[in-house]
DNA sequence: CAAACCAATCTGGTTAACCAATTTGGTCAA
DNA sequence: TTGACCAAATTGGTTAACCAGATTGGTTTG
């Protein structure tokens, strides 16, 4: 068989038709959840593509929890009902790539959140870990190094600290995007830092002394700067 | 060589193990950004594991913006530079399955965004959408049927409605889970569901007249159930 | 007649072979 | 000396072959 290689945007192309067929095909045969999909190579030949391609496929629809796969036996709906799973595949396919204002007015909500509940739940050991994180940062931007990481290790530990799974996976998604778009736009410049290294101090002291409402409030503070990106009231 | 199937616990274990060897690799071969792994021939040769075990893996960080491959050319650290990096890896080695607390505390931050910015942004597209998926849900409920899934659908349509791509991501993300949970713990019973109509409607009414102080309030109300599972202080 | 058993078949997962684009090191001509 | 050029080796991506566990339908046995 000929091979070809596709680019990315290719290749995504490939994913939503066969995600698209897989919908079509749940909603023309009416399986509901618990019923079994047709098979890996069945498929593969039915629409036309490799099996690689309906196994990727496969695999993000388990990522969103509208299909598993049993080994040696079948893949499987899931147990959500045909309407909610259309509904969802409706969505996936309609999904774009998050844009920088997004990306932003996502980790303001999340961090004003997880810094109110990681002074709330914190640990000693929560504690040690972020001030070690404050301290590196510190003597970069003491040296007047970059410190963009440093600066963002510290947020991930209050992340870590909030003992919440769910947002501790989103902000380390959305973090080195953060991070390229910040890099190209320049959002932080250097006496930035020096500011930036009181602000994380106040964070801190407040996360330590199990003061919610400070807590959040000096992160606030703290993300003033990127208020301008991302026009945002207060709640 | 010799086959064997492993279970899905241990896929994910050899995958961390993986992981962990990659970082332990980066730091001592000193590796910057933009700098190429050993080709994944290689890796899994020096790992002792087979090369898809490699490039799942490989995928993963991918996935969390650690790395990036060039077809025919190789794999490459991503911009961030080596501190982040490792940094990042020790938290993904350190994330644990979310648990049903962290789900609803993370839906119901989600979702009090996302219908201020509804009621914010939304076009005549959007109410369309969302007008029917209430019509779909008022009908089953009137119906005494099951209607979580018609219940779910309005949700997601807010959230595709507030335009942002990142938080909406993240709903369709959690969304499955919620579901099982609910259907595991019987969250909602049939009187709740005749409650949830007209908090549907007030909700989507707000939307609708572009209030967002308004949208956010109703959203509160329709969530008053689920404070019980996780004691949630207003912000 | 029902239950236990068994072998053929089907399945997702795994490994190996293959492909074409890209690098790369060296060669040759200007 | 330098720049263009080319062929061989390397690479991630793709396809095909293979594996062992699960399913299933028929057969046998109590």
């Amino acid at each position: 068989m000929k091979v070809e290689v596709l680019t990315n945007n290719e290749k995504r192309d490939v994913q939503q038709k066969i995600i698209a067929k897989l919908r079509d095909l749940i909603e023309y045969k009416n399986l509901e959840p618990g019923d079994k999909l047709p098979s890996e190579r069945m498929l593969s030949e039915k629409f036309g593509v490799s099996r690689s391609n309906i196994r990727e496929s496969i695999q993000k629809l388990e990522f969103y929890g509208i299909l598993y796969s049993k080994p040696q036996s079948g893949t499987f709906i899931a147990d959500i009902g045909r309407v909610a799973m259309s509904g969802m595949m409706e969505d996936i396919l309609g999904l774009e790539e998050p844009d920088f204002k997004s990306l932003v007015e996502t980790r303001i909500l999340l961090e004003l959140k997880t810094v109110r509940l990681a002074a709330l739940r914190r640990t000693d050991e929560d504690l040690e870990a972020m001030r070690s994180a404050l301290d590196a940062y510190k003597s970069k931007v003491l040296n007047k190094e970059d410190a963009v990481e440093e600066d963002l290790l510290f947020h991930l530990a209050i992340a870590k600290a909030s003992k919440n799974s769910s947002m501790n996976t989103f902000m380390l998604i959305i973090t080195p995007e953060i991070i390229t778009n910040f890099e190209k736009y320049h959002v932080c410049d250097s006496n930035q830092s020096f500011k930036g290294i009181q602000e994380h101090e106040d964070i801190f002291q407040a996360i330590k002394d199990q003061d919610p409402k400070r807590a959040k409030e000096m992160m606030k503070v703290h993300f003033k700067v990127l208020y301008q990106y991302c026009y945002h009231s207060d709640n």
